[in-house]
DNA sequence: TATTGTTATACTCTATAACTATA
DNA sequence: TATAGTTATAGAGTATAACAATA
């Protein structure tokens, strides 16, 4: 039941891979706006993610991850390091690197980043019943497995910005 | 310790809407690849695509649904004019707008794009069958729906480039 | 006075490439 | 000599706002 356009063609714009594109940049616009709340960017959130994960790493290993460039990253990690998010420590083995962490502070925001996912996920499948959503999910992975994507922060997040209000600094 | 994941392996990131973004944002990457063999760039094919649904609209009407600003819509055009895919028409009725055209050179070109789209469904789903695959794009138009987006031009455009060459003009 | 198309300008964002300190 | 982190700079891409023609 092709419910939009009855121009002949075929019927609503595209199929699962238009969809998926065009509800891949929505969920991301509503996730970001949502961590917004949380004064977190995705990319931020990113980051919190991945040292909760592994704790330690070094900068440009972080970088990498989020595909920044190690220049960028310097005022990236700047910024949350200000607000008591994470932390850099020297790493003794190797005096040329950092190693970085979450403060405690960081790790209860990363908490309230999990309670904003689980409200996220419930309001993207909204229109699913339980087991929809299952089924959705399972074959979400099974597609993302064989397009080798990893599990951990996709690329997505380098280009979506939370419409942000113009705060500009001064001047 | 991350409440991450507790089945042992750092568990895949996220549910249903952490894969749609991850998927989505590599299927419009995967997408803008693949037209750039057509020389084109994704708001570039929705544009002759708006076009050929409904020709003879303003450059005001296009600018907002590809969702960028008139001035910026302006050198955008240009470029397609030059290349002779699309045509400015003077408007008789309303002397202050142009009506907007495909030409013929346009319309091939959106066969050739119509091509790029079935290979690049069939690419994405790769993974599932043909009834799994049916069953996706139900899902997914109905999530569409629900969160009220619309079956044309996807706003997700704006970001994606096609990671180009390099290929400066002259100068 | 409002609106379309246009141009000009200013600003944000980003990557590239030097620089330092360690290895 | 190579690498991590940093800084500086230049370039692309963008929106904002002024402008001319028409309504």
């Amino acid at each position: 039941m092709s419910i939009n356009r009855e121009d002949g063609r075929p019927g609503r714009q595209g199929g699962a891979a238009f969809l998926l594109a065009q509800l891949g940049a929505h969920a991301a616009k509503l996730f970001a706006e949502r961590i917004a709340g949380l004064d977190l960017t995705p990319a931020q959130a990113g980051l919190l993610r991945l040292l909760a994960r592994t704790p330690g790493r070094s900068q440009r290993e972080l970088a990498d991850d989020l595909g920044m460039p190690p220049s960028r990253f310097v005022p990236f990690a700047d910024e949350l390091e200000e607000r008591g998010l994470i932390e850099r420590r020297k790493n003794p083995s190797d005096r040329r690197l950092y190693a970085l962490h979450l403060t405690e502070q960081g790790e209860s925001l990363l908490a309230e980043l999990h309670k904003a996912g689980a409200a996220h996920e419930q309001q993207v499948c909204q229109a699913l019943s339980p087991e929809e959503h299952q089924q959705l999910s399972a074959l979400l992975r099974r597609m993302a497995e064989q397009h080798g994507l990893s599990p951990g922060v996709h690329p997505g997040y380098r280009s979506i910005r939370p419409d942000r209000p113009h705060v500009r600094s001064e001047q």
